[in-house]
DNA sequence: TTGGATTATAAGTATATACATAAAAACCTG
DNA sequence: CAGGTTTTTATGTATATACTTATAATCCAA
């Protein structure tokens, strides 16, 4: 074997995709070790990992310590997408950005919310409805829950100059995040908001953010039609 | 400075990402670079490097030779979404699969999809709708374009028993993609292969996917009313 | 003052070595 | 032979060192 120059951890990980690609590698095999590897391409070890950690990540091998790595069975692809905030995304796309606070005011959420937003019964929180709009035009419309326990002084915020997303991005650092993206059929009130018709299909993001210790905000961002997300891989 | 021990890339990497959500280190700012890092923290540059790539990767700094790190300006979430076989989606649901050829011919593709796939006009491709059931109900339908060209022996091939994607994802290794992701309003004809109302917004996701020399194939799924697809970051 | 060559610098990478850790496999023991 | 213990092994990681490369900054000449 040995052959070829792999001294830098692309070659050898674009000849490992190659041979992942032309089946000599098929799912599910097991594939030499590391220090195999190394040895047969000429190079450290601490190179095949590198190309290995990073094809792992990208879910194209499945790798456990002792046991070995293996082709991914079903090699899924992953695709990775920016989650821009709204004024960044329409402001690069040259339109002028604005937002209206449609309403803003404490209440009891409904029972989906709570358990997304793991709060007691009969626990107030703030309910947020703003639309965003690029060059005047209704862009997006959410509909946000907070927990005001998770974010100190958002009761006295100015929320007309900045929109809340911004706001707590800015003042209250998130962990993790939960997104899920659907599409909706436009009712009266998305029609009114979104000046849009009854009966048109909406892109819809649900998407949770919480800290070590709280569920921050909950909101449902509803796209005017037209909207679409876009990525490569 | 010095303190406390941080002798592994992952920690490294908390006690950064600590003082960007402290705004020790605000979005635009310059932070130390490696080497001063690494004598801070008293660990290898290497260690470092690991955990500062990590961050440039996930988009929270932006790394340039020579220039240094800063925290992104525009702390842009990525999520990463896994794009799956819709066999494998269905089935880990522990519902049954099966799909359904509804149309398989060749024609003269209009021309959005004829500029997607890069061929020239009055050249045929493989036209084939195809529609995936789960438990026997309608879950996504596929409209789908091949490049013949690009697919050696998707003439012959028997698309009834793989699906398209599953043949191609097995027999043509692909190197790139690109994927956006909308919503649409239920026509009379999604209506009618899916089973709902006319007026009903959909989900659709419009993927084209291509290799070296050629764009292999552009679809356009449309999912049955109900759809969500989520991630986590 | 401009524009092209030079230099200095920070990230990027390769490598040998050493040790850590998860977990499969082999080895007990009752 | 079940169930627990030990061993083995492949990946995971840290480190010092050395070299590469992109590029910002500087210098210099027309």
């Amino acid at each position: 074997m040995s052959g070829g120059e792999f001294n830098s951890w692309q070659t050898v990980q674009a000849e490992v995709l190659r041979r992942i690609n032309a089946r000599e590698w098929k799912p599910g095999d097991f594939i030499p070790n590391e220090a195999e590897l190394s040895i047969e391409f000429g190079c450290a070890r601490a190179t095949v990992n590198r190309a290995l950690r990073n094809l792992a990540d990208s879910g194209l091998l499945d790798r456990r310590r002792k046991a070995g790595t293996r082709v991914a069975l079903h090699p899924v692809r992953k695709a990775t997408l920016d989650i821009p905030v709204i004024r960044y995304e329409i402001e690069g796309k040259g339109q002028t950005y604005r937002h209206i606070v449609l309403s803003r005011q404490m209440g009891i959420p409904p029972s989906g919310i709570r358990a997304r937003l793991q709060t007691e019964p009969g626990v107030k929180l703030l309910h947020l409805v703003t639309l965003h709009l690029a060059d005047g035009k209704p862009y997006v419309f959410g509909d946000r829950w907070i927990n005001p326990e998770a974010v100190p002084g958002i009761e006295t915020a100015d929320l007309t100059a900045k929109s809340a997303n911004e706001w707590l991005v800015l003042n209250i650092p998130f962990e993790g995040g939960d997104f899920s993206f659907s599409a909706m059929t436009a009712g009266q009130r998305e029609a009114e908001i979104l000046a849009c018709k009854e009966g048109e299909g909406l892109f819809v993001i649900d998407r949770s953010t919480w800290n070590k210790t709280h569920v921050i905000t909950s909101v449902r961002l509803t796209f005017a039609p037209g909207y679409r997300m876009h990525t490569e891989i």
